[in-house]
Order: C-alpha cells, then sequence, then structure tokens
DNA sequence: TTGTATGCGTTATCAG
DNA sequence: CTGATAACGCATACAA
C-alpha cells in the first residue's frame, strides 16, 4: 500500500504538503499543488483511515445494531441507514443482537474499540448504562428511552388504527396477538389496540406469544384458532405473524375477508405480494432508517440539532385481508 | 478512554509489561500479572483496536458486499457471516452494492482504507481487478469467478430440479421467468431449467425480467398470464416472483396448484407461510453464508485451505403450490 | 523477568 | 508557502 510519505518522496516535497492538499488544510501553492496531486494520482495513493482514525481519535465508522436482520423489517431500517450514511461518507459496523443483552454489550464494546463516532441501537435495554458510558452518541431506533436521541414510529396509535379499522369494518369477535413481552413497541402496540378497542366498548381475546420467529409464527396461528375458532377479526403483532393467520385460516376453510379480518403490522415487502395482500399498520422503515441517519450525523457534526426525538407516523394500509369499511356510525 | 498507558501507571509497571499480559507474549512475573490484570479490571481498559490495526496493518474488521438486504434472500446469508465471524471475533463492516460497479468500488476502496482483513462478496463483476489488487483473501458469496474461493449452491441442478418436479408433477404447459440477465445465478437456473425441459422434449414459454425488485415483481406476473394464459406450471427466477405470480393467478380466479404450479426460488423464510406454501428449490443460505465466513477465515488464517470452492447442494422443497408426484414412468 | 525506544500512517504545530 | 517533528495507542526488538 501506498503511504503519504510515498506519495511525498514522488512529488518531491514534504509529508505535510501532501497532508495540506488532501485536506485542504492550509495554503500550498498552486503548482506544488498540481505535483502532488500528480503525485496521488499516478501512486493511486488514498489515504490510511487507521491512522487518521488514532490521531483524530475518531472514525468514519459508525456502530448499527440490530435485533435480527432476518426479520424483514429492520433490513428496511438497515438500508435507511445505510444509504444515508454512504451518501455522507461513513461506514457501518454492523451486529445482531439477538435481543440479547451479552451479545449487546459485546458489540458495543468493540464498537468503541474501534473508534466509532456513533451508533444506531434497536435494543431493548437502551437504559442499560452501556450506552451512557460510551460518551459517543448513540440515536435508539424503533425504540426509546426518556429523552435520549430517537427515531420511532407511533405503536400506540398503530394498535388503536388497527382497532377502529377493524371495528369500523364489521368484526366483533377480535383477537389481539400480543407480541413479546420484552419487546416495547410490540407492547405499545398491543396497548393501543386493546385501549382503543376497550373505548368502543368491544371485547376481545388476547393471544401471547413470546417471539417474532418464523417458526413459531405457526403454532401461534394454530393456538389462536383453537382457542377462538370464531374469532372473525385479528390484530397482528407484525406482518410475519399475520401471514401465518392468514394461512391457517385459509386451512381451516375460512375465507378472508369474509370469515375473518385480519391487519398486520409493519407493511413488509412482501405484504403486498401475498394473496389476499395483507391489509397492515405501515411503519414508514426505511424513512425511520434515514431519519436516524441523519439525526445521529446531525448529533456527530454538530453541537444542536433539530430534534432529538422523532416519531414518525403510522398509517392504516387498506388491501385484501380486510372487508370494505361499513359506514355504521356516521355522525352530523 | 483509558490507554494502556493508564493502566500501566495505575499497575506501576511499563507499558510493556501490559502489553505482555494482554497478548500473552512473553514472561511475565505470575505477581505482576496479577497486578496488570487487577489495574485492567479496576480501570475497565480494553485495548484501542485502531491503534493495534495501524501497528499489525491488519484489523479485525472483515467487509461484506451484498446487493441489497433488502432481498429477503441475503439477510440468510448475512446472518450466516455474522455469527461465524462474531464467534470468531471478526467484525462487519457492510455495504449494500445494488449492484452498482461504482458504488462497490467506493465500498472496497474504504474495505482497504480500513484495514480490513477479508472482504466476502457477492457481486456482478468478480473479475474487475478491483478484487485482485485488494491483495487480501476475497471470498465470492453466491458468486463464482475462475478458480477464485467462492461459495455458491447448484444454480443449474436447481433449474434442472424444478423443471424436473414441474414436469412429474404433470405440468406441459410450463412458463419459465428469466431473472436479471447481468445476475450469474440467475441465469444459470434458467439454464438448467431450460436444459432439462429441451432433454424432456418438453418446449416452454420464457418471460424476461430486469430485476428482483418487490415493485417489479407484480408486473411480470401479470405479463406472464397476458401472454401465456394457459401455462400449467411456473417455474419463477426466485420466491418473490414466485409469490407475485400466485397472486396473479388468485387474482385471474386460477386455483394453484391445480390449474397452475408454482416452483419458485431460494425458499426464503416466508415462503412457508404463504397460502398455498410455496413449493421451491431451497438454497441453504445460512450456511452457504457460514461456509464463507469459514472459508475467509481459513484464507485469513492459514496459508492451506481445504477447498476454495465450496458448493452446496439445493434440494426441491414440496409445499402446496405443486401436486402430488405422479408415477408416470416408472421403470424396472 | 522487565523497561526503553521505535515505528505503524496521519495530522497539526511550529519554525523557517 | 513549506518542512521537521511530535503525538495518537499499541506491540515488539533490544537492553538491562
Amino acid at each position: 500500500m501506498m503511504t503519504i510519505k510515498d506519495v511525498a518522496k514522488i512529488a518531491g516535497v514534504s509529508v505535510a504538503t501532501v497532508s495540506r492538499v488532501i485536506n485542504e488544510s492550509g495554503y500550498v501553492n498552486i503548482d506544488t499543488r498540481k505535483k502532488v496531486e500528480a503525485a496521488i494520482r499516478q501512486s493511486n495513493y488514498s489515504p490510511n483511515e487507521v491512522a487518521r482514525s488514532l490521531y483524530k481519535r475518531k472514525s468514519k465508522l459508525i456502530g448499527l445494531l440490530l435485533p435480527d436482520i432476518t426479520n424483514p423489517f429492520f433490513p428496511q431500517l438497515a438500508r435507511g441507514i445505510e444509504d444515508y450514511m454512504q451518501e455522507n461518507g461513513y461506514r457501518i459496523i454492523f451486529g445482531n443482537s439477538d435481543e440479547n443483552a451479552d451479545k449487546e454489550l459485546d458489540y458495543i464494546r468493540t464498537f468503541v474499540q474501534n473508534n466509532v463516532v456513533g451508533v444506531i441501537s434497536s435494543t431493548n435495554f437502551p437504559d442499560s448504562g452501556a450506552y451512557l458510558e460510551m460518551n459517543i452518541p448513540v440515536v435508539f431506533l424503533d425504540r426509546t428511552s426518556n429523552d435520549s436521541p430517537s427515531v420511532y414510529a407511533d405503536g400506540r396509535k398503530g394498535g388503536r388504527l388497527a382497532a377502529q379499522e377493524m371495528v369500523a369494518r364489521g368484526s366483533s369477535r377480535i383477537t389481539i396477538i400480543q407480541g413479546p413481552a420484552h419487546v416495547k413497541p410490540a407492547q405499545d402496540r398491543f396497548q393501543g389496540a386493546a385501549e382503543a378497542l376497550a373505548e368502543m366498548g368491544i371485547s376481545y381475546n388476547v393471544i401471547q406469544t413470546s417471539s417474532f420467529s418464523y417458526t413459531e409464527a405457526g403454532q401461534w396461528a394454530t393456538e389462536l384458532f383453537e382457542r377462538f375458532l370464531d374469532t372473525d377479526g385479528v390484530i397482528a403483532s407484525n406482518d410475519i405473524v399475520a401471514s401465518a393467520v392468514l394461512r391457517e385460516a385459509h386451512r381451516l376453510g375460512k375465507t378472508v375477508p369474509e370469515d375473518v379480518q385480519i391487519i398486520g403490522f409493519d407493511d413488509i415487502p412482501l405484504s403486498s405480494l401475498m394473496s389476499p395482500s395483507l391489509s397492515t399498520i405501515r411503519q414508514p422503515a426505511r424513512d425511520m432508517g434515514s431519519a436516524a441517519a441523519r439525526l445521529l450525523i446531525q448529533l456527530i457534526e454538530q453541537d444542536q440539532v433539530e430534534d432529538k426525538i422523532i416519531q414518525l407516523p403510522v398509517s392504516f394500509i387498506e388491501r385484501e385481508t380486510t372487508r370494505s369499511r361499513m359506514e355504521t356510525s356516521k355522525k352530523g
């Protein structure tokens, strides 16, 4: 590998001068600049980021911690982040936490060991202290913690929306699938749906689940109809579980949405390609990702930021697992 | 941040000694070791990887380049890689290439700028020279290049399998969806299917596609049935497109698999949750990922490797978009 | 068994 | 406008 020294030699100047033209810092004569630039081109030199990072005590690296990239919601977040970071010259060190505190800690440690200048984390332990001790900007994504910088969608609202749309479309024997207890956003959704239903005076069933895994999704769908065969509306904890429910409904000979309506959560890309396509509460995942990236960069490069806490709106995506809306109670 | 110097001061020894206990290199008296270890614990010190990397001219970082993490096949690869790397103390710098040569080059450059010790790449340009010039181990994943280290599934065989299973299950008016021309594995599949069909003396239709994007998948499905309404067997270029075809078939009032059989490719996690669940040619994506990681680490740490080229088997996953096999021509 | 000094590739300070 | 040089944090060769 070429070093700044090699370039200096070729150009017949000192390393300091080369450094100046690279960083456009300090004065440098137009002619010597030409020489240096020529030398750089000729030698195909590009600066060693490690040395830079060592000297400046900060890199162009950011750490990204996601629960499981295999869950289709997270790649969307990751993409939003990566694109924005890429455009701004930052690179990403990525890790899956599996919602496991130790693994998370391990990653955080190596992040700081590598001089990352910031981290974006979708953690269930935002208050673990590890984040504070880092002493570098952190933004929590799809998660919240007091008034720490964070980007998230309004899960509670999403839950409410799902409940309202379901009721407005005529379901009355509704089952809510409650996501994993340790995943905050999942609980927000549940709470939103539950409280909206309560406000409308509609009783509901609840199925408890303990993960978002593909393999278990089928089991919960099975359990759901075993316990509540006559349910006519399912509010799922995410689109994966919703798919499983849709599948199980079919297997039992039910037609969707006539016999059972189903509403998912997230709006993962595949939900529109299923048949019937999945009605769902959309989280603008990619936007959440880029918003988080943008916020983190502000935190890194400026001392002032517009908003430390960014809540993005969710929306109901009407597709084929819900019926058309009944105009039951029109006011006015 | 604590440095080795701080630790040395606390322990009342020199930095060299501290370094020795950290790296278990050279002799160090049992008692002074105790002292140093205590100092490390007390100060919560962990070595600066950047400084290490600078000195040793190699890091614990590896570069990972994938076309698009948003395509459900790639997170599986990524997971296989990440898990294996994590266990072995390596971290990943990740980038999406979008199959764009410039973006790829940009990433490769920053990889070497950051002293990565190896890269795993799913590139369409394995022979671009950029990979050779890097002078660090590269393994191509889901791709091949002469006798460069690589890990991939037998796409040709997969295509053949799909064709054979489709025919054995009674389809005769078969349509193959041909994936993007610039994506080698997609062409392998196509070729395999086409040649198997040819061998069996069965004619077929072909639909050309130019990407694996979700949004366009629907259009191709539409085009497929517009042009070949009476097709009774579709061999799709991947599971996403297969989903779109399934959906379109339903929309047109066709029943699957009675009227049309559909076989996908990849076996993404959601394919088993669809209804009907998707018959598909499975690529062991996660295993491919860990195999690539394993191979890369061998390449990095040893001079000899078992096999530079690893081909993993594909398999037909029989689910609900294909009928049961007709025992047409039983020999013996 | 331990300590001192050097260099890894950069940037920034300070003379010139 | 340009060039020595120190320092970033660490690992190693060499002394002691």
